[in-house]
DNA sequence: TTCCGCGTAGAAAGCGCTTTCTATACGCTG
DNA sequence: CAGCGTATAGAAAGCGCTTTCTACGCGGAA
């Protein structure tokens, strides 16, 4: 039926051994007889048996990417970015290169903590090589725990592990950790609110993530953190909490706006907020920015192109998710955490209040 | 080291035998007994081997979803929606459910025909369940044929192939497809296209997707089947092909709107094309609709939202996906061929010529 | 010439699981 | 009570590959 290694080697007249030991290039062999095993490769267009061999070497070419929400560019940009940067790059002088090749894999959790925790469950079944968590964690003890306890039991069965735009694992838990990018995501908020103040805004409003993510809790102390180095009371009813989409920008805006007619800038936990924001504030009669300064956070392509571009802080996503593939390929040292700077962007969507 | 059937079967103190069929669930087991052999898996913290259950048993449980640009949300949603329902419905009868369970995998081609083979035979080597196949194809002979070619080989495997938003294969190289779901672009172009003569448009742009892809074309082709059928000469000249983004998008209404400033309308090829034309149009002081009717396709979310919101193509993308998951498990009659609706949605980018 | 070392290839023992085939112990029927 | 079907569990043979260990042949050192 399928072509097996075994059937490689009696059409080369060579022994299975042999055959094994130029796929995988780990072990001297004579030009003329790889010559010859090649040549039986491709006559017979022999395709490795993974399982086989992944179950024999202990090891699998499987790497798993962990994403928030598939349909977002957030994490399609940094998944695109690290897939395009697992597979090792391209070495012509090679004929066949079948190791080196990894199946990057992106699965999608959907934020939900279960199924988290269900594919890290998939991913250590398979044996997978690495493992690449993006996005923000979710802020719950026993989940945490699961999830160290899991990342834990891959770690030991040498699946290396990546963190992307997650906060660096404290304590006990960052043990098994391989490397960890985390976003400036304090900062970048901090300057975008301090970029607000500068242009004379204080009635600032403000549309926050999910409230138990980290990538939420750290943009928003970055704000505060604005305010009260700028002596500006910080009140919360001005901040709203909702899902990182644009439906939810808008109705917060609305409900923003009705609630507090005085603002003059709102803040958004991400671009797609912010678009959702100008959205609702449009629908109120309000001209953006002559009426209401809006920004956004990641300076995806969306943010660039809107009318008007908005002010935002850059994230260099793709460079990010090339880095992690890089990452869990083994470069960089273990342990290592990369601070990945955010940027403020200026564009049309700010001004000074009228 | 790591914990094995073995020493879940010695620790339930029954054969490593007994253990697989407790946990496959395909021939009987006392009662008893089974409840032995949870218990010890619980107590150990077992998890299968994949590898090694995938070679015994000739199967693996890894479906395959290649996608043209993962950072695309018309693919993000789609893959959303298949990965939420290749997972096996729950079932609280089972305590634990081992099989069942797949590894929805999202390969990112990135629409390079190269890499979309390297992904065929990444899924050929770890005997993967099912791929989806989703998106438009590339129109190059050879590159078909190849395609086929792997098809058939996966097919003979034992994988099941699903197309989604594809258009059937036909002859020779249809035999191994499982199920296909093609998108009814050329209608629901039409329906477009027909709607915008209806206003009293016929100086209307195009900006089409990349010049070989089924969809760029099937769309193109809907649009010219409306402009004849109301006896309105085709002008080539105010056709632009680009990429599937918003930067192209701009682009070309910059460009169309200088070589034909008496255009009315622009047909965009889908929502992130359109909403770059309203860009680029804006850029150039017309108001949308009043000056220039601008549509789309998809309906992407970001179509609802846009100001003013697109006329567009509502494509179900999430059901399509939902039932590309379905099929992909087994759902279906083989080869099979659904047409997913096209419908038209009439929002507020689109008015009659002043 | 003899012996050792090196370069190369084969033999064979698993990796951890599934599954067929076989064995045992019942509880029936006649 | 003999004989048999049924329900359940174990033994053991692989699945296709990797890798250690072993073997062979040849050139150079002694």
């Amino acid at each position: 039926m399928t072509v097996t290694l075994a059937d490689v080697a009696a059409h080369a007249r060579v022994s299975p051994a042999t055959v094994s030991r130029v796929l995988n290039g780990n072990y001297p062999v004579a030009a003329a007889t790889r010559e010859r095993v090649l040549r039986a490769v491709s006559e017979l267009d022999y395709v490795v048996n993974g399982p086989a061999s992944a179950l024999a070497a202990a090891t699998s070419d499987l790497v798993g990417i962990l994403v928030n929400d598939i349909a977002d560019p957030f994490f399609g940009i940094m998944a695109g970015a690290a897939q395009a940067h697992l597979n090792a790059p391209a070495d012509p002088s090679a004929p066949v290169r079948t190791n080196g090749e990894r199946l990057a894999v992106v699965c999608n959790t959907g934020g939900s903590p279960a199924r988290e925790l269900t594919y890290l469950t998939l991913l250590q079944r398979q044996r997978a090589a690495a493992v690449i968590l993006t996005g923000g964690a979710i802020e719950d003890d026993e989940h945490s725990a699961a999830v160290a306890a899991k990342l834990a039991r891959l770690a030991e069965a040498g699946t290396r592990i990546v963190l992307c735009g997650r906060p660096a694992l404290s304590g006990p838990g960052a043990g098994p950790v391989h490397a960890t990018l985390s976003f400036d995501n304090r900062a970048g908020a901090r300057r975008l609110t301090e970029h607000l103040l500068g242009l004379g805004h204080t009635r600032i409003g403000y549309v926050a993530g999910p409230a138990e993510r980290t990538t939420t809790r750290h943009r928003l102390e970055g704000h505060r953190d604005a305010l009260s180095a700028a002596g500006v009371a910080h009140d919360p009813a001005l901040v709203l909490h909702g899902s990182y989409d644009r439906a939810s920008g808008r109705a917060a805006a609305a409900q923003l706006l009705s609630a507090a007619p005085d603002l003059t800038a709102i803040v958004a936990a991400n671009d797609t907020i912010a678009l959702g924001v100008c959205a609702g504030a449009r629908e109120r009669g309000l001209r953006i920015p002559e009426d209401l300064s809006v920004t956004g956070f990641d300076d995806l392509p969306s943010a660039t192109d809107a009318v008007p571009a908005l002010t935002t802080v850059r994230l260099p996503l793709y460079e990010a998710g090339a880095r992690a593939g890089a990452l869990a390929t083994g470069a960089g040292v273990p342990g290592g955490v990369e601070v990945v700077p955010a940027e403020l962007v200026v564009r049309g969507s700010t001004k000074a209040p009228l």
